[in-house]
DNA sequence: TTGCAAACTTATTAGTAAATAAGTAATTTA
DNA sequence: TAAATTACTTATTTACTAATAAGTTTGCAA
C-alpha cells in the first residue's frame, strides 16, 4: 500500500508546520519535495487552511489509534509511552502541534481552531483519566485534582519540545524524567 | 517624556509578535496604526530579523529592571509576582514571548537566537535562584533540584498563555495555582 | 466506444512582502 | 551660517504568495 499524494501532502505539511510555524511555509515548500506543482497542493486543499483541518484532522486519527492500542496497559505505562512519544517529537527537532497551532491562533479559520480544540480535549482528558485511574490504583500520587495535573504534564512536556530549541537538548530529558518522578513515588 | 517612534515600533511588534506570530504580521501593520510610512520602519529597523534582535534586547531590559525592584522580597512573594506577570500576558490576550520566538525558532537569524537565549537563561537563572533561596529557607518543597523545579514552573506557565487559547481561561487560573499549592505546603 | 470523473499540469493573476534608493524638512553642530 | 545629521516621505523594485481558470492524461463504467 503505497502513500496517496493527499497523504504526503498532509504528513510534510504537519512536518513544515512544526518544523518553521504555519506562516513559514508555503504551497512550494510542499510542491518541489513532491515533484509535483502547485495546483496540485491546490487540488487536494483548495486552501491553506484546508489543509490546516486535514493535518488536525490526522493527528486526531493518530491519536484515536494510540489510545485504542493503550487502552489494556496500565497507567504508568501508558504514560511512559506518551512521554516517549514527545521525546520523539524533539528528537526530529519539532515542536508540539498542540503549541504550534497556538502560537498562530489568530491566523486560523473557525474551522481549524474547532479542529485543533476537539484534537486538544482528547489528550487533557486522556491524560485525566489515566491520572484519575493511577490514583485510583495507588500507582500515582498528587495534591491536585486529576484534570489539573493532567494539565500540567502536558503543559511541560509539550513547551519542553519548544523551551529545548532555546536552551538545548538536556532541558528535555530532565523535565521528562521529573514528570515520572513526581507522580510515582 | 513621549515616547521615541522606535519605541513604538518595538512595543506594537512585540504585541504583534505574541498576539499572530513572528511570520504572521508585516511592516505595514506596524506603519498604519502608527501613522508612518512603510519605509520609516525600515529606517529604525533595516530588517525584520533587526526588529526581533530589538524586541528580544527589550524584554531582557524589562526584566532586569523587574528582577532588581524584585531582589529585596522573599522568594514567595517574587514567584508571585512572577506568576502574576503571566496573567496578565494571558489577559491580553498574548503568548509568552519566549514561546513565541520558539515555535518560529527556525526562521529567526543567528543574531535574533542569542537574543533569545540570552533573555530565557535570565529568566531560568532568576527562578532556579529564587526556588533554591526558597528551600534553603524552608520555605519551598520539591523532591526535584532547582534547575529541574524552574524549568517545570517555567514550561507550565507560559505553556498555558497558549494552551488557554484552545481550551479557556478557567484552565490558565487551575494551572497558575497548582504551581504555588505545589510548591508551598 | 463513449463518456466521465480523478488527478493532475500549464499558465496566469492579483495581492502582498521585505527592502532600498532618492529626496526633503527640521534640528544640531562646527 | 554653513554643513552635517536625524527622522522621516515618496516612489519603486524584486520576489513570493495563495489562488484559479483552462487544459491534459489516465483509468474505469455504462
Amino acid at each position: 500500500m503505497s502513500t496517496s499524494t493527499r497523504e504526503k501532502i498532509i504528513q510534510l505539511g504537519d512536518d513544515l508546520l512544526r518544523k518553521q510555524g504555519f506562516n513559514a511555509f508555503s504551497y512550494a515548500d510542499i510542491s518541489k519535495p513532491l515533484h509535483i506543482k502547485n495546483a496540485a497542493v491546490h487540488y487536494h486543499f483548495p486552501s491553506k487552511q484546508d489543509l490546516a483541518v486535514a493535518i488536525a484532522q490526522w493527528h486526531k486519527d493518530i491519536f484515536n489509534r494510540f489510545s485504542d492500542k493503550m487502552s489494556n496497559k496500565e497507567p504508568k505505562d501508558r504514560l511512559k509511552t506518551f512521554l516517549n512519544f514527545y521525546h520523539s517529537i524533539h528528537l526530529s527537532e519539532k515542536v508540539d502541534i498542540i503549541g504550534a497551532f497556538a502560537t498562530d491562533w489568530h491566523s486560523l479559520e473557525p474551522k481549524v481552531q474547532a479542529e485543533v480544540q476537539e484534537f486538544t480535549e482528547m489528550v487533557i482528558e486522556w491524560l485525566s483519566d489515566l491520572i484519575q485511574e493511577g490514583l485510583n490504583a495507588g500507582q500515582f500520587q498528587t495534591s491536585q485534582n486529576a484534570r489539573t495535573t493532567a494539565l500540567r504534564i502536558l503543559n511541560s512536556i509539550f513547551a519542553s519540545t519548544q523551551l529545548v530549541r532555546i536552551t538545548g537538548s538536556h532541558d528535555f530529558t530532565r523535565v521528562k524524567n521529573s514528570i515520572l518522578e513526581e507522580l510515582i513515588n
